[in-house]
RNA sequence: CGGGGUGUAGCUCAGUAUGGUUAGAGUACUUGGUUUGGGACCAAGGGGCCGGAGGUUCGAGUCCUCUCACCCCGACCA
């Protein structure tokens, strides 16, 4: 018999409330509340009660159990570390006002840990010299914390949360590549243990740096990340970076060349209706401030009037570190014209970058470079060898998979995992080098690999709950049975219900009776919010020898035999 | 960090335009009784620095100034 995994209803510290809190607005925030799994301390801060702590613990050990099996091993480091470290890797600047930073009584200076690269190849640069000693990948789960500027969404976005984050060390790309891969596999089957629907999309590598990168998206509609996913195959991106088939032109339109006065015309829509000539051949000229570690300059990006930038491929492109929109006075400073920017007679020495399906094309109409003057007919076709065509559109519904032709469409997800080939920007940075087996130097190859844990609560919730409450799956419930016995002032009831707890109690089955006073409406109301998977309804026709189970996911009763019971239970709670 | 909103009982909220007995309701809680299959009923109770500080006034939950906290939209987000 285990300890601590079964439950007295009547002795449980679980605070349920039929009331919605008022500073919550998301359901898994409500009813995570609502349910006594949580309560909220601070702006992104909360308190996990006891439900919400076996929960926690329930999906940490689904994880560990599959990294441990996949051979990685769990460490945990220091939660404040030193903030020479992070000057090293220079990232103190980069995080900036997210990182938490403070003094010890000797005035040193510290940062809470928000995540652990440079404290990783902190604990194995001095100990790892040789390749023999590589690969290693090394995880911990724990509390991380970011100073966000908006916390928001109880365990979603929260300051302080619970975060696995792995790293992997390889004397070469391609090791770390096989690992990369072994750790989606991974990955995969974290998520499918726990019940999830979720899928596995192209992704940013933003400012952690490297170059593939994996996220594992769970579907939900309350989701902060917009997904584009193909329906005929199995493509799928964050919209940040999705790819689609250079587009069709609607019709072929022949243009002479001129230029046009325009006057006030700015709007693609409102020259598109002027002119009688769809968007698709405007060149849209997007103006924006690119800042650098140690500079800003203006860059024009072009796309067609039929498309939008997308800034985070556009930001990746000319390797900034943001874009922020340019002011009236930069656009003139720089020689530019609000509203009439264009392909032709551009100022001298403006940085310009091109999407990939203007390339060539020709009869374009695009702003003059001057007050109220558009040219018309003007062509791409001629452009210097040296210019610079990159991916810079926003991929729209409809569009086409450029794997597979099928139609694209848009999702709503919520990022859970995130795994990055990271390379050596780490290990160069702070000096974790190894001899490989030429007795050379090299920088380790470093793999890193994130999932949300807290966030995971949520997540679970968000996906699976319904007017009554929470739908927990048995593999991470807090309580697989609960056992209600529907008037304890009725001995025959408890009785029966206190067999049936101990019955489980042997079997190890994590199981509460709800022993409590209350009237049937009561608890069973309770029951279905907290979302316990199975519920055994001991009452008014155990006389005649039959009790109830309540299939949470189902919303169905079903009537079984006291003798069946036992049998049927242990099927289910497998 | 910009814009907006809200702070009154454990929780959800009235009361604040027009200052004036002892600050209210529902719910939750305690006690007694009646109930007992979908958040019961009756009765009696306990519970408040009206977010904080300062001010105006004979008198402030209510008016003024300042502050703090929380939430929402946006910016931001390995």
């Amino acid at each position: 018999m285990e300890k601590g995994r079964n439950l007295r209803f009547s002795r449980a510290y679980i605070p349920t409330s039929k009331e919605t809190p008022n500073d919550a607005v998301l359901q898994s925030h409500i009813l995570l509340i609502r349910g006594g799994y949580i309560q909220g301390v601070a702006s992104g801060l909360y308190n996990l009660l006891p439900l919400g702590k076996k929960i926690l613990d329930n999906i940490r050990d689904i994880v560990k159990d599959e990294l441990d099996r996949a051979g990685c091993q769990e460490v945990d480091l220091a939660f404040v570390t030193p903030a020479e470290l992070w000057e090293e890797s220079g990232r103190i600047q980069k995080f900036g006002k997210e990182l938490l930073r403070f003094h010890d009584r000797k005035e040193n200076l510290f940062v809470l840990g928000p995540t652990h690269e440079e404290m990783m190849v902190n604990l194995v640069r001095d100990n790892i010299t040789s390749y023999k000693q590589l690969p290693q990948n090394l995880y911990q789960i724990k509390t991380k914390f970011r100073d966000e500027a908006r916390p928001r969404f109880g365990l979603m976005r929260g300051r302080e949360f619970v975060m696995k984050d792995g790293y992997s060390f390889h004397e070469s790309e391609e090791d770390m590549k096989r690992e990369f891969s072994l750790m989606e596999e991974t990955y995969k089957k974290i998520f499918s243990r726990l019940g999830l629907d979720f899928r596995v999309v192209e992704a940013d590598s933003g400012a952690i740096g490297g170059t593939g990168s994996r996220e594992f998206m769970v579907l939900a509609d309350s989701g902060e990340d917009t997904l584009v996913v193909c329906k005929s195959c199995e493509y799928g991106a964050n919209i940040e970076t999705a790819k689609r088939q250079p587009k069709d032109a609607p019709e072929p339109v022949e243009m002479t060349f001129g230029k046009f006065l325009t006057p006030n015309m700015k709007a693609i829509d409102e020259l598109s209706e002027f002119f009688h000539v769809d968007p698709y051949f405007f060149v849209k000229a997007v103006a924006k401030k690119a800042i650098f570690e140690d500079r800003e300059e203006i860059v024009l990006f072009f796309v067609r009037g039929s498309d939008e930038l997308e800034e985070t491929k556009a930001v990746g492109t000319v390797g900034a570190l943001e874009l922020v929109d340019a002011s009236q006075e930069e656009l003139e400073t720089a020689g530019l014209v609000a509203g009439f920017m264009g392909v032709l007679n551009l100022p001298q020495n403006i940085r310009t970058v091109y999407d990939l399906e203007l390339k060539g094309s020709k009869n374009l109409i695009t702003g003059a470079n001057e007050v109220d003057y558009h040219y018309v007919g003007a062509t791409l076709e001629e452009l210097p060898e040296d210019t610079h065509f990159a991916d810079l559109v926003v991929v729209k519904e409809g569009d086409l998979c450029s794997v597979c032709g099928g139609e694209l469409h848009y999702k709503k997800g919520i990022e859970v995992g995130h795994i990055f080939q990271l390379g050596t920007a780490y290990s160069e940075k702070l000096k974790a080098n190894f001899l490989d087996q030429n007795g050379k130097s090299q920088p380790m190859v470093m793999g890193t690999y994130g999932i949300g844990v807290s966030r995971l609560i949520s997540a679970v919730v968000e996906q699976s709950h319904d007017d009554k409450g929470i739908i927990l799956p048995k593999e991470i419930a807090p309580y697989r049975l609960n056992i209600l016995v529907s008037n304890v002032k009725k001995s025959e009831e408890l009785e029966f219900g206190e067999e049936i707890y101990s019955h489980f109690q042997s079997l190890g089955v994590p199981t509460i009776l709800d022993d409590r006073k209350d009237r049937f409406g009561f608890k069973i109301k309770d029951a279905e919010l907290i979302g316990f998977p199975y519920t055994l309804i001991i009452g008014k026709s155990l006389k005649d020898g039959e009790v109830e189970i309540l299939h949470r996911a189902r919303g169905e009763k079903e009537s079984v035999s006291v003798d069946e019971v036992k049998t049927k239970l242990e099927e289910l709670l497998k």
